[in-house]
Parts: C-alpha cells; sequence; structure tokens
DNA sequence: AGATTATTTGCAACCGGTTGCAGAATATTT
DNA sequence: AAATATTCTGCAACCGGTTGCAAATAATCT
C-alpha cells in the first residue's frame, strides 16, 4: 500500500540511490535531481520508511520513555513536556509502563527488539538497576527524578532528595515545631529513601528537636489519609514532611475530618508543588520540584549522548524552594 | 553492537532460516533443531530485531498513541490503562502528543514512517478530521473519548456526550432548580459542543426553566475560576453543569472565594469523576464516565480490527452515572 | 580548447530478517 | 521392505532503504 523508494525512482526515471540521497540531508543531489524526485516523490504520496533506513544507519530515532508513576498527576506534565520536547527534536517516544514489573529483563529485551537509540527514565520512585540494565545493554540513559549517587553510573537530572529532606526540616525548624514527623512515601522507593535521610541528618544537629518517621503504603491520596489517621489517634507531630503533595492532600484530609485545624493543629509540608497544590481549597504548603527545567536539562543531555555516546555519566542537580501557603504556620520573627 | 541472526546461524552451524523459522511462532522446526538454535541464541544474548522483521511481514506491532489532553488528569490514568493493555497484547505505544498542532498531515507522515499497524486517537477536544486523516493514510484508527457521529466513519469508543449533557440537564431538574446554568468548556471542542446540544436539548421540554450558556478558554481550574468568577457578577444561575472536573473545581473556588456557599447559594455538577473529586476538600458532584471500560473496548476492537482490516467502523457507547457528592442539593421528593 | 578538479550519478552489496520452493530426512502405510 | 505421505531444512530472492566506489558530468583553470 505505502509508495516505496522504488516507484518513486521509477516515476522519476531515476536510480534508487538518487532518490535515497534527495532524502538524506547532506547527500550530494543536484538541484536538477531534487527537483525531479521531489516531483516524482509528491505526486506519488511518498515518504520514506524510517525502520527500513534505521536497518543501515543504525538509528531509529526512537527514544524508550519509561516510567512506573502514573499515579502522580505531576507526571502528566512531565509526559507532556517529554513528548512534545522529544518531538521537537525529531525524536519519538515510545512508552512503556513498569508499573508492577519487578525485573528489568523483559523491559530490556523490548527496547533492544526496537533498537531504540535512547532511554529517558522518567521516575521517582523505580530503583537505580533499571537504569543500569538498559546502560547494559549498549544504550544511552538518561534518568529523570532519579536519585542520585556520588559516583553515578548513568546520567541522573533531578533535585538532590536529600536536601530537599533537608530543607523541610529546616523549614519546620524555624516555624519553631519542636516535634516534627516524617510522613513518606512507600519504604522502597529510593526518592523516600532519600529524603528521609536529609530529613535525619538535618535534626541531627538539633537534639532538642522530637522527631517521629513512618511511611504510607504508596505515594496517594488513600495511603496518605489512612497514614495520617492513623498518626492522629496517637500522639501527633505538630508538623509533618509529607512524602509527596499527593500524600500530604491525603492527610490533610484526614486532619480535617478529625476536627483538627491545619496549620493550627497540625501542620503539613508537601513536596511538588503540584498543579492542585495551589487550589484555594487545598492552598498546601510544599517544596516545588522544578519540572519543566528537570526534563528540559533531561532532553538535552540525551541529544548530546546520542551525539557522543562515551560521554561520562553526569549528574544534574536542580534545587527545590519552599512555596508558602497555608498549611504550616508562619515562621517565628528573629 | 547486538547479535545478528546470522551470528546464532554461524555459531549453531545451521541456516538463517532456521534461526528465524525458531522465533516466529507457528514455523516448521524439528525439535533437535529449536534446541541447537536456543543454546547459540542464549549463548549471544540474541533476541530478534523486531523492525528489521517488520519489513517483509508488514508488521510492526507499533501502535501510535495521539492526544493532545495531557492537562487533564483524568488522562494520566488513560495512559496507564493504554500502555498497559496495550503491553499486554505485545503491542507498543508510540506516543504522540498533539498539543497546539492544528494540522494533521504532520502526524500523519509520522506515523507512515514509522509503520504504526494502528494508531489509537486518545481525546475528547481533537475534531474528527484527525482520526479521519489517519484512516485514509490507510491505517485503522479507534478514536477513544471521541464525538460520535450517526455514522461514523472511524471506530469510536466512548460515552455520548449529548446525553451526558441531557443527563446533567435532567439532575438539575430533579433538584428542583429552575435557573440553570452550562459552563462549557472551549467551543471548539467537539466534547463540549455535544455536551451543550444535549442540556439544551433536554430543556427545551421545560420552557419555565431559565437556561443561561457560556464557555471558559481551556479545561482548566484557572479558566473555570474565571468563568465563575464573570458569571457571579451578574445574576447567577443557581446551579451550573461545569464542563468537566477540572473546570468545576475552579468555578467551586470561585465560588468560596466570593463568600458564598456551594451547594446553599450555587450548586454545581461536574463531568469525569476524576481522582480528585472525592477528595474531601472537594466533594464534587459529577457525572462518571466509565474510564476503564473505555479504554478496555478500544484495546479490543483495535486488536480485532488489526486482524480483520475492513471491519466495518463501529461506535462503542458506553452510559454515564451521576456520582452524588456535596456539591448539588438533594432530589425533591417525590 | 584541453587538461584538471570537483560534483553527480548508478551499480551493487549490504542492513537484519522472512518466506516460497524444492530437495532431504523422517514417519507412516501397505 | 518398498512406496507414499509428512515434516524439516537450506537456497535464494525479497522487504525498503543506504552507501562505498568508480564511471560520467559539470565546473574551473591554463
Amino acid at each position: 500500500m505505502p509508495v516505496t523508494l522504488k516507484e518513486v525512482a521509477e516515476r522519476a526515471g531515476v536510480s534508487r540511490s538518487a532518490v535515497s540521497r534527495t532524502f538524506t540531508d547532506g547527500a550530494s543531489v543536484s538541484v536538477s535531481m531534487r527537483r525531479k524526485v521531489e516531483k516524482a516523490a509528491r505526486e506519488l504520496g511518498y515518504s520514506p520508511n524510517a525502520l527500513a533506513s534505521s536497518l543501515t544507519t543504525g538509528r531509529t530515532k526512537l527514544i524508550g520513555l519509561v516510567s512506573n508513576n502514573f499515579h502522580n498527576p505531576i507526571f502528566l506534565e512531565v509526559f507532556d513536556l517529554f513528548t512534545r520536547g522529544l518531538q521537537d527534536r525529531g525524536l519519538r517516544p515510545l512508552l512503556v509502563n513498569l508499573s508492577e514489573e519487578v525485573d528489568p529483563t523483559n523491559p530490556v529485551r523490548m527496547l533492544r527488539q526496537y533498537s531504540v537509540d535512547g532511554v529517558v527514565v522518567a521516575s521517582s520512585t523505580l530503583p537505580p538497576g533499571f537504569s543500569k540494565a538498559f546502560r547494559d545493554a549498549g544504550v544511552p540513559v538518561v534518568h529523570s527524578f532519579g536519585s542520585l549517587s556520588s559516583a553515578p553510573e548513568v546520567h541522573v537530572v533531578g533535585i538532590d532528595n536529600q536536601e530537599a529532606g533537608r530543607l523541610a526540616a529546616r523549614t519546620l525548624l524555624e516555624r519553631g515545631y519542636t516535634r516534627v514527623g516524617f510522613m513518606g512515601g512507600p519504604e522502597f522507593a529510593t526518592s523516600t529513601q532519600d529524603r528521609l535521610a536529609g530529613f535525619i541528618a538535618e535534626l541531627s544537629a538539633h537534639p532538642t528537636i522530637r522527631a517521629s518517621y513512618s511511611f504510607a503504603d504508596a505515594y496517594s491520596f488513600d495511603a496518605g489519609r489512612k497514614e495520617m489517621l492513623r498518626l492522629l489517634k496517637e500522639e501527633p507531630a505538630q508538623a509533618y514532611f509529607g512524602g509527596d503533595d499527593v500524600l500530604s492532600i491525603g492527610a490533610l484530609s484526614a486532619i480535617k475530618d478529625s476536627g483538627l485545624d491545619c496549620p493550627k493543629d497540625v501542620g503539613i509540608i508537601g513536596l511538588n508543588d503540584m498543579e492542585m497544590a495551589r487550589w484555594n481549597n487545598i492552598n498546601l504548603t510544599t517544596i516545588r520540584q522544578p519540572i519543566r527545567q528537570i526534563v528540559t536539562s533531561s532532553i538535552e543531555l540525551m541529544a548530546a549522548t546520542l551525539e557522543d555516546r562515551d560521554r561520562f555519566p553526569e549528574a544534574r542537580i536542580f534545587s527545590c524552594t519552599v512555596v508558602e501557603r497555608g498549611t504550616l504556620r508562619p515562621a517565628l520573627k528573629a
């Protein structure tokens, strides 16, 4: 059904190579030849088969976009930015949903079968083993929103989750809270671990502060709500660092339903600054993660790595900022 | 770098065809041969190149997943369900972001270059011209969440938006509202037009009801908020059918900020029943769209159409239900 | 104009697989 | 055991392009 190179060549009365060259830029074709071929191509409605050409060029322009975060609203924006950014560079995102996948073997095989030029891992929860498995398969990898190690083995772009944890702790201290809590996401998520570590590290310099830690089952409204209801039954802290915004909003709902007031009785600070956080019936104080910059930078890094496949792995860190809203009491006067 | 068929054949000491057959099911290979080949393949870490084979088989198992709804939280779930559902059938979603695209030419070309086996258009706002353009390119198309015409030219799976509009109108009538409004999404969106048409149709049977219509700039919180603020300045209706949930939540925020109470002063019914609608600090009465069923059915329909490419276009309609929450006053006693 | 150099062009082989066909190897039948 | 029917296997051509190489054309220089 689709028109092939050969048909165009025949109609234009030239060789197949000539047609091929008119459609590969940088190739040597005379203007007259180009005109002839383009005319024939137009009349036939020809457009070259990217897959066939990938066979010889070794480039598909396919980029695996793998994620397992299909329940966090910020990731819709992440996908939006990634797809547009990749498209703008002529790259095609092959979306891979890794929810419930524990072993990288299958995804790796699949991505190799489709000869992707690179893989973007967009996930805050996938263990680094996945990225490494892709790299070991010889594919350039950028892990966005990943956790950074001191010696990155693949490119990582994101925030420093430990620093975010420290920032959360500092913010709570500034507000004069003396009993604080970390209400994290699922314990196995890399982001949770890192944020907790930072949170603890910062507080360790303040021995007078009482701190507690617990984990919700998932990064979800219900999990946050459930966990906060549990916490409120016993002696709750004065303020919590919620694992992320969705979780924090769930916690907020628990607080209100328990007849308590936020921030008067219990304070909350979230993380992400997702769209809903600023909705005025939520109005969540939170730590903002610069998503747009992270995605843009990830795409640039991927493009650069496609050029130079031996590029040394690097970590690109973006800083977070506190977004003041209504779920934490004001800072103490200095 | 990657291992090829030939290398496996050499190592196993057999012909290339033999190796190929081992990896295509339904092909005739003896057990001893299969064992030999599989051993060699395992040792070399071979897995067949799907793109190369697509050249001769004519099937890539690539499915274009095209959408322009990257700001509506329900679409995150839609993408989740689609990617998993497609993956489960061995199909690979090639994600295409059509935001800001007004002409189907480029996307069509791109999808043809990558020889997708089919296209799923997942959008409630794209005009039918896009689906038709894909179909005209000879690719099987399923338009999910699309608007249905009486004579579908491509497969359409979704709700009957007109019926949803009627349902909204009926619901408002049941509650005894006599001055009602339609606060739609952007006027050009197909879903908005259909919902409005149904809303009007239902009310036309009730000449005593005063009805008004207006449109927000987008399906977004801010647009809904802005439009409701505008409406509240003049003489507002007693209750509104909000174009979708996000819009309705924006409207809700405007109502509260204006010192009014919902549902006491102004009622709202949304559409979609997205996750946040049930968050208790929102608690939006809304019309539920059965997303999961729509996606599942779309995938089945796509799979069936891949089998029989001449399948006659059909429309699959799922019904909506009202989800009672807190933004509409109770129904009148009968 | 003739020699020299730079551009174009077509040939043919190749990218990594698949598949119709015919001969070889097995299995089944009588 | 011979004849017949089945199942396997390799050959070679093909899928839709690309590209090194050498011949053919065009451009530039004396």
